[in-house]
DNA sequence: CTGCAATAGTTGTGCATACAACTATTTCAA
DNA sequence: TTGAAATAGTTGTATGCACAACTATTGCAG
């Protein structure tokens, strides 16, 4: 790996460093989703199933309406209702309609879902070794400039 | 905007600043990308076809071949044919059989398709405005840190 | 030469997202 | 009390990506 200009092969230069630092946090973005894909695709897991599994165990043992899922999602989405009725179809999850409001569907993660994520959990030190490039403090200081940039 | 934590309505703590970090590049790329799609949508183009006109047009008036595309494309993926295809559809791309290996077919960006990346450009203020978080120092670092993680 | 490997691109399937239109339920104000 | 607005979720359509299987063409070793 390498420079972000080399990576995408850029013959010209960007036009400013904010503009490259926009196309780098998005390259490194897909590098980073990629990596995450490759590492759950043996436990047949996508990484936004995988969120959602995460999501849930936060919670457990109370479960979360949909609406909740959704705005915990790192990737703002609508469709929290397609990705748990895949998790659903696999096990992972339990719907109930809520009682007391029905309009509300309660999700909760299963037994077989937190054994999932146990087992995931334990290999995480491959991922880990992704984000190995930078130390502790600039991974302190990257956080800074994100949360700052957003800000 | 707050700190990612906030934004993800994260309760528990994250267990490593490398991890927030990893977390924290696909959050803020996530928004970028939205606010991007956002602005391209009025012209009818999505981020994905307009950064395949962007980088037609660093090689212009030369073509390139559809694999040249693709590998210089930020979200490193396939299918480039597909892509082209909507733009070509839309008069902004056209295509070429190569006459000197039949395999290859060379892309070539329109006056069309030149006009409209003129246009967009033109109204790039507001787009950078959404990167006047963080100052030019502060978008140097971002950068070094990005491409020292990834190597 | 001949046929196998490498190259260039295309297409099918599954998954996910954005957006918009839709149903069902609840709330609340006139 | 009733009907419009708000809330919660579902579904259809277009777009895009990953992966794998596929066609077509070219290059090269024997």
């Amino acid at each position: 790996m390498a420079s972000i200009e080399v990576e995408i092969k850029q013959n010209k230069k960007f036009e400013s460093e904010h503009q490259k630092a926009a196309v780098n946090i998005m390259f490194t973005s897909s590098w980073l989703y990629n990596i995450n894909a490759t590492r759950l695709k043996k436990h047949a897991v996508t990484p936004e199933q995988f969120n959602v599994l995460r999501i849930l165990r936060g919670s457990y043992p109370k479960p979360l309406m949909l609406g909740n899922v959704t705005c915990r999602m790192v990737d703002k989405s609508s469709n929290a209702t397609r990705l748990v009725e895949k998790l659903r179809q696999k096990g992972y999850v339990k719907r109930e309609l809520c009682e007391t409001n029905r309009r509300q569907v309660d999700i909760l993660i299963t037994d077989k879902g937190l054994a999932l994520l146990t087992k995931i959990d334990n290999e995480a030190e491959e991922w880990l070794d992704t984000m190995k490039g930078i130390t502790k403090a600039e991974a302190l200081e990257l956080n800074r400039l994100l949360d700052k940039l957003r800000s």
